[in-house]
RNA sequence: CGGGGCGUAGCGCAGUCCGGUAGCGCGUCUGGUUUGGGACCAGAAGGUCCCGGGUUCAAAUCCCGGCGCCCCGACCA
């Protein structure tokens, strides 16, 4: 195990210290493909837990798992006009089927046998509505086939020209949920609800507070009627999309011809949505808790909840704390907590320290000589603080410090995220705003495309939302921030990832 | 595709300006002593100096041409 390097100290640019604390937590590796990450067990364990928690949440709503495709023909993505032009620019293409000798040496020694090129090139899946619908088509005849609510867990290729660890990569993991719908108002409230656990998700398993609302047509999901999404603030003050969740309309179903037989007998397109979250999550979890010490991994999340770390001098101290060590596990175990011995001794117990808490480890429990002689641990949170814990009743004391510092980190980022957020802008405070700290930044807005653009390019900022009405202000604004119109709706904006 | 930085041992880097035997720290291996916040001593292993060409008696270093990586932009349902 190699020793963490010195994480690099915040204030010397965010996204340095972002892929120190990713890399030292060994959560991902660069790999020799191009803007394609390696997910190590470490951060691998961790993308499990997400999953494990989240397909709970789709199942006790009613969605079952299934799996399409990774090669969509190219023709199904031109079936929705919107969509291609979404796409087009960034989908990697399967062109051939074989390789053929060259008689060169070095790279240049294969390349693709001109005859197996593929009449039509196959796509790797950017997302997969198209593949997915078509699919729905044969499925769905009746009113009683509604809804279909599905998931499938895959990973997506997309050709970003730039990419980032964890928040942007070539290719990714994901869930995208696929349903269809007898009505609109059914395909709506699906919408909203999945939205809804996209939420509980990131706020009670992340401890991520997000807000929710709607996109504007800039910022939609390409072929879809409305785009839900969670907005997360994070620590360099920049916005992150966490999740989207799309009514589709009848868009897909008029392309692929997904059509059933109402009750009363007439033929009628169902009503769609579709909703994805992914390992960029992972990205914003690190950047909502970190430090310069490395990750912070909430509780509920961490893949080891608790680390125990002996101390000794004598041999015989040796086998008294690792004793006592190894009860300690196995109790904490049966209580259902995620916990290491770390009995390594080519270590000293400081070194162990950093390491753990340079993956995050959330409590760490410190058994010496002098706490088997009282009976107790050393607890030490990685949040701050130590303070002894007797080993009687060390089941509950555990369980609450954990639960502690999952509400804690919780409340922090809250606290940080009101501490930069600004309301009822003006034109002149929000280039300010924009200008110097960043954040969230709450106004009116007149709902035009070219108000948009120009903000845009003066200050980077983009509407992340047109916020629910949990996080509206109490006073609705009456006219633009920027040019001054009636205002249609309020807006958040920010600088975004 | 623009701006900046970089490519030398597993990792982090110095050496490049001013050409002359390939270095340092960490890690690894052996042995010993250690262990309550990154242990110490002794010894050892580990290199196409990103690639190709050129100049030169001699190139990590100079010249020409490639390739790749990181950060910041542009792009990004």
């Amino acid at each position: 195990m190699a020793q963490a390097q010195k994480i690099t100290p915040r204030a010397k640019d965010f996204g340095e210290w972002y892929n120190d604390v990713v890399m030292q937590a060994e959560l991902a590796d660069y790999s020799p493909v191009r803007g394609c990450m390696v997910i190590r067990p470490h951060g691998y364990r961790l993308w499990e837990l997400m999953q494990g928690a989240l397909d709970a949440m789709f199942k006790a709503t009613g969605h079952q798992n299934a799996y399409f495709p990774l090669f969509i023909p190219m023709s199904f993505l031109a079936k929705e006009a919107e969509h291609v032009e979404g796409f087009a620019k960034e989908v990697a293409l399967v062109t051939h089927t074989r390789l053929m000798a060259t008689g060169k040496t070095g790279p240049q020694a294969l390349m693709p046998d001109p005859e197996s090129a593929l009449e039509e090139p196959l796509v790797v899946r950017p997302t997969s509505e198209t593949i997915i619908y078509a699919m729905f088509a044969k499925w769905i005849h009746s009113y009683r086939d509604l809804p279909l609510l599905m998931n499938q867990w895959c990973n997506i290729v997309r050709w970003e020209l730039r990419t980032r660890l964890f928040l942007r990569t070539t290719e990714f993991l994901w869930q995208e949920g696929h349903t269809a719908h007898a009505s609109e108002a059914e395909a709506e409230a699906e919408a909203r609800q999945m939205l809804g656990v996209y939420r509980t998700f990131q706020e009670e398993w992340m401890a991520m507070p997000v807000i929710t609302g709607r996109k504007t047509e800039s910022e939609k999901f390409a072929g879809a009627l409305c785009t839900y999404a969670v907005e997360a603030l994070m620590q360099d003050n920049k916005a992150l999309q966490a999740g989207t969740s799309h009514n589709l309309g009848q868009n897909f179903a008029k392309a692929f011809n997904v059509q059933y037989q109402t009750a009363a007998g007439g033929l009628e397109y169902v009503w769609n949505t579709s909703w994805g979250v992914s390992t960029r999550m992972i990205g914003g979890l690190v950047m909502t808790h970190s430090d310069d010490n490395g990750l912070v991994c909430p509780p509920k999340l961490a893949p080891v909840q608790a680390v125990i770390v002996p101390i000794w001098k004598s041999d015989e101290e040796k086998s008294q704390v690792l004793s006592v060590g190894e009860k300690l596990k196995a109790e904490l175990t049966q209580a259902g907590i995620r916990v290491e011995l770390d009995a390594r001794d080519s270590l000293k117990p400081g070194a162990k320290y950093f390491e753990w808490e340079a993956k995050g480890v959330p409590l760490r429990l410190e058994i010496g000589p002098r706490d088997v002689a009282a009976g107790q641990v050393m607890a030490a949170r990685r949040t701050g603080g130590k303070a002894p814990a007797g080993l009687e009743g060390i089941r509950a004391a555990v369980t609450a410090a954990l639960a502690e510092i999952q509400a804690g980190l919780f409340q922090s980022a809250k606290d940080r995220r009101e501490t930069h957020s600004i309301r009822g802008v003006t034109k002149q405070r929000f280039i300010e705003f924009m200008k110097g700290t960043g954040g969230f930044a709450y106004g009116g807005f007149c709902g035009s495309g070219a108000c948009e653009a120009e903000i845009k390019q003066e200050t980077a900022a983009t509407v992340r939302v047109l916020p629910d009405p949990e996080f509206r202000s109490p006073e609705p604004p009456k006219t633009c921030m920027w040019c001054g119109k009636p205002s249609v709706a309020e807006a958040v904006w920010a600088q975004a990832y």
